[in-house]
DNA sequence: GGGTACATGTAATCAGTTACATGATTTA
DNA sequence: TAAATCATGTAACTGATTACATGTACCC
């Protein structure tokens, strides 16, 4: 990445503040319904990391004068050039699909068939309830932006759903 | 997962041992070819990991004595027990799909339609040039074993090259 | 026998996670 | 006004990454 301090999760931080969330838990919610499916990390990051982004000079921070005294977070001139950076760059780094299902399959070797087929339907649900959750996003649409990552959710999703079906009705 | 000592890298390790990799290097060379893929990790984890599963009573390490002086492992019976009891308890962590290029989509509205045609041709190459790999896999299969894990990333794969060519050639 | 690629490891650092703690707001 | 939930953070730990270091085997 452009910027060898910056992880991907202080770009998703980034990104978010120039999308106009202002404190941690601001992009905790956004994230929730959004990013987090796919790329997800702990709220104690959101503290963390900011403070990290403040050094370099990406975001400013400003305290709550009174009430909660929060911090409240806006990205700089800087931040909204690295973050442009980032986007215009190449990905390099192949994608890594995290799926515990699958390792669990990959060294499944003493399951029974009955037992792949339990291990299947199982996956196969989770997925199911993953992708009727991404087609409520859908239905109630109101970040059009967002419409083409929802759409490789639901690509991905009806995928794996199908993937597991096979696997769990296999005789 | 069953044992809380240990995360999904611990498993994968486990599991190659249990597939009969004898040293770190031997489990580098069977990850490149196969769990790899999706779930990376630096050959170093190799090195640090085997002493832990060690201590825990779950390999049991032994020093070639002369030449290179190698550790050699292998599994023992409660090894083997703990990576049966884990393949067989259900997988509960979503999925996690790590896209660099996925992310940059979704916090890429200041790029340009042309801009976003650039980074879907290059998502695209990358993802068939993986896809070819797989199919190469495919054709020289000689671990029926692993035929399904590898029927997921050839779909996976596919989806993906699509997604990326639609983006790519909308007008 | 000098270079190059393969193979094996360690050390230091840091990102990321877990666990804890508590304040503010709403609701019953 | 007590309980529950929402919201905001910190501290400690450790898994994971980066960088370094060196040995061994092959090959030109």
């Amino acid at each position: 990445m452009s910027n060898p301090n910056l992880t991907a999760v202080s770009y998703v931080v980034l990104g978010l503040v120039a999308h106009g969330a202002t404190t941690a838990y601001d992009m905790k919610q956004k994230i929730a319904g959004s990013v987090g499916y796919f790329w997800a990390f702990p709220h104690s990051q959101l503290y963390a990391e900011p403070a990290r982004l403040v050094e370099l000079g990406l975001l400013e921070e400003e305290r709550e004068q009174r009430g909660r005294r929060r911090r409240i977070f806006s990205i700089t001139e800087a931040g909204r050039q690295a973050l442009g950076d980032w986007v215009r760059e190449p990905a390099t780094e192949p994608t890594q699909i995290r799926d515990t299902g699958l390792l669990k399959l990959f060294f499944g070797d003493s399951l029974s068939p009955q037992e792949v087929r339990s291990l299947a339907e199982a996956q196969e649900r989770v997925h199911r309830e993953r992708l009727a959750v991404y087609e409520s996003i859908e239905h109630a649409i109101e970040e059009p932006r967002h419409a083409d990552t929802l759409r490789a959710g639901l690509l991905f999703e009806r995928t794996f759903v199908e993937f597991w079906r096979e696997l769990a009705t296999r005789r």
